[in-house]
DNA sequence: TGAATGATCACG
DNA sequence: GTGATCATTCAT
């Protein structure tokens, strides 16, 4: 078994593991059991670089996490009924983020439907084809702001896919009123787990 | 296109 | 204290 992504690897820009991680694996231990999943969609957030990060300007209690170890989960409540998942990139005190916005989920896919209460018929990518949808769907919730995914023993891993091949895109973030002319999202291009498939300003 | 729904922050 | 905003989702 291979071990997870080191902490090393979440010291790099944002803006490099938002990219490199399409394709990996994350792997979620549920309340019901563990799931696998690739992931195909993220965002980067460049922290005192970026109007649209939350830690743009000040260090407060709700994104304390942002400016520890790389490898730490930031996960964040919003619009009164959504969590949101990221990990902290960038060295202890930059602040700086990826958000995982769809997952493609190919172990524990019972799993998944028992949580959500859905048949075995259901559409699988309207469980995790957004970030507050996946969260959702895997139970993480504010329990998991700060949690180390660097750790064997973690509940929360990502490994390598070195079999990984697919082209991945970019394009404007999804959802922000601050920067909106970078092109910080990154996803796999023709996957149906990627929120938003249908978006005019992209490229390859 | 707009409602749901609540935590957070700037302001003074 | 008050009001605006919010890295969303879902129904209309």
């Amino acid at each position: 078994m291979n071990n997870p992504l080191p902490r090393s690897y979440f010291e790099q820009s944002p803006l490099t593991v938002a990219k490199d991680l399409i394709g990996k694996y994350l792997t979620v231990k549920t309340p019901l059991g563990v799931v696998k999943s690739v992931i195909v969609e993220t965002e980067a957030y460049l922290g005192h670089l970026d109007p649209a990060s939350h830690a743009y300007k000040r260090q407060t209690k709700s994104n304390e996490v942002m400016f520890l170890s790389p490898g730490v989960l930031y996960v964040y409540f919003t619009y009164g009924m959504h969590y949101c998942m990221n990990v902290k990139c960038w060295p202890y005190g930059t602040p700086g983020a990826v958000l995982f916005r769809g997952i493609e989920p190919i172990k524990g896919v019972s799993t998944l439907l028992k949580i959500a209460n859905k048949s075995q018929k259901f559409e699988l990518s309207n469980l995790t084809n957004g970030p507050a949808k996946l969260t959702k769907v895997l139970k993480i919730d504010k329990s998991y702001n700060g949690l180390d995914i660097c750790l064997r023993s973690s509940t929360v891993k990502i490994f390598p896919n070195d079999d990984f091949k697919g082209k991945i895109c970019k394009s404007p973030r999804i959802g922000i009123s601050k920067n909106k002319d970078k092109q910080w999202r990154f996803y796999l291009d023709g996957n149906k787990f990627v929120s938003h498939f249908k978006q005019s300003n992209f490229s390859c």
